[in-house]
DNA sequence: TCTGGGGTCCTAGGACCC
DNA sequence: TCTGGGGTCCTAGGACCC
């Protein structure tokens, strides 16, 4: 069990992340009330939350919260552009660096205190760089474990820093209400009020038997150690990702199935794109679903083989969304995703189109002999043809269904 | 609060295996 | 013969996070 005598994990989170790239960005919008993304606000600025708005709130409703502000469509490759920044910030804090989003990583800067100073002196440091080398505005939080570091940035925001000390840990935690802790969203919290607990050190005082009776198993007992401040995890790099989805909201407006299927083949192609880009193969399609009167679905197929392979994974997407036809027509449509988890394979492959023209036998043998020379011939070689009116599903899924039955 | 887009982890039942 | 104990994998859904 690992345990830190002293204060040395730092929570770094950038503020208002979204928000406050646009405002580096755009000097014009400096000090003044800014919402990234009509439909759904993602990160609305500390002078739009001052009037209320908050990220994940409806666009209309911010807008009559603060008819002031200035509506700015997202831009994801700038928000990526940035995150990078600022984990080379990160990366060169501390050794050991643990992302937990594009804008926020817990650092151990455990035993760098001959080499960069005190954990505090480390955190001051770092939110001085941030600003100057990414031109952002970070808080950091430092604990000795990453719960009390994660929530003491969050009470230091914006653009702030807090230490808390072991010694007034408990007092620190027992004081929040119990959405503040990791893990207990609106439906936990629920629970727990309607046992007349509303801050963590009221949890406290329940055994972790009563905890698990109100919660479940898994709920009960990490409520019950985070409430202890019971946290023991040491901050260690990420594994890869576990799943790579896209997904598209419809809006209200019903669509034909001809519709669907376009919105979806080009959610597949983003995904299976991005997984080749990155090297990786999945075995199991999803496809998510919400419907007219928002209560949501998840229909999925696991493949025998992993893939990355637009056709595979659009013929399975097909079949998914057949099989909940009625339904769709039923209760309309209003968001559509493509998720392919289980990545249990590495995806060595290359993928080669030839355009249609050239489609020709002797065109696929010379691409053909061309893979084989780069990767040997021991290297499992499949192809397929792409285009309009390719309609592979039924025979793929029945191929799929033999060699389960096999 | 009237609803985006990207993820993670947990639970539970059923099929199937030895 | 008609059934124990242990396990894996798949599917679906729920809760949560940024």
């Amino acid at each position: 069990v690992f345990v830190s005598r002293e204060a040395a994990i730092l929570h770094a989170d950038a503020d208002c992340f979204h928000a406050s790239v646009e405002q580096r960005d755009r000097p014009e919008l400096r000090g003044r009330p800014v919402i990234v993304g009509p439909g759904v606000v993602t990160s609305p600025s500390y002078e739009a939350r001052a009037y209320g708005v908050r990220s994940a709130m409806g666009g209309r409703l911010a807008r009559r919260l603060c008819p002031q502000a200035v509506f700015v469509k997202p831009r994801w490759d700038a928000y990526v552009e940035a995150g990078k920044a600022l984990f080379e910030v990160f990366e060169r804090t501390a050794p050991v660096v643990e992302g937990l989003s594009m804008e926020e990583a817990f650092l151990d800067v455990s035993g760098l205190r001959r080499i960069s100073g005190s954990p505090i002196e480390i955190a001051a440091r770092l939110r001085r760089e941030v600003r100057e080398r990414v031109g952002l505005p970070i808080t950091v939080g430092v604990g000795r474990t990453k719960l009390v570091a994660k929530v003491a940035s969050g009470v230091a925001k914006p653009d702030g820093l807090l230490v808390v000390p072991p010694a007034s840990e408990l007092a620190f935690l027992h004081a929040l209400r119990v959405e503040s802790l990791w893990g207990v969203g609106p439906s936990t919290a629920e629970k727990l009020n309607a046992h007349g607990i509303s801050t963590v050190g009221q949890a406290a005082r329940l055994s972790q038997a009563e905890l698990i009776s109100i919660l479940g198993r898994a709920s009960g007992r990490s409520v019950h150690a985070l409430a202890h401040n019971r946290h023991p995890e040491r901050v260690r790099a990420r594994r890869g990702r576990g799943s790579f989805g896209a997904q598209s909201a419809l809006g209200r407006t019903t669509r034909s199935a001809d519709a669907i299927d376009v919105v979806v083949i080009g959610l597949v192609d983003r995904v299976t794109r991005r997984m080749r880009a990155a090297g990786r193969a999945g075995r199991t399609v999803v496809l998510r679903m919400r419907f007219g009167d928002f209560s949501r679905a998840t229909r999925s197929y696991t493949l025998s083989r992993a893939t990355a392979a637009s056709e595979t994974v659009l013929a399975a997407m097909r079949a998914l969304l057949r099989s909940v036809a009625t339904v769709i027509e039923r209760k309309g449509l209003t968001l559509v995703g493509v998720t392919v988890s289980n990545l249990d394979a590495r995806y060595g492959g290359i993928q080669l189109e030839l355009p249609l023209e050239r489609r020709s036998r002797s065109a696929l043998d010379r691409a053909l002999d061309e893979l084989r020379e780069r990767f040997g011939t021991g290297a499992i070689i499949r192809a397929a043809l792409l285009g309009r009116g390719s309609e592979l599903s039924p025979a793929l899924l029945a191929d799929e269904a033999a060699r389960r039955r096999d």
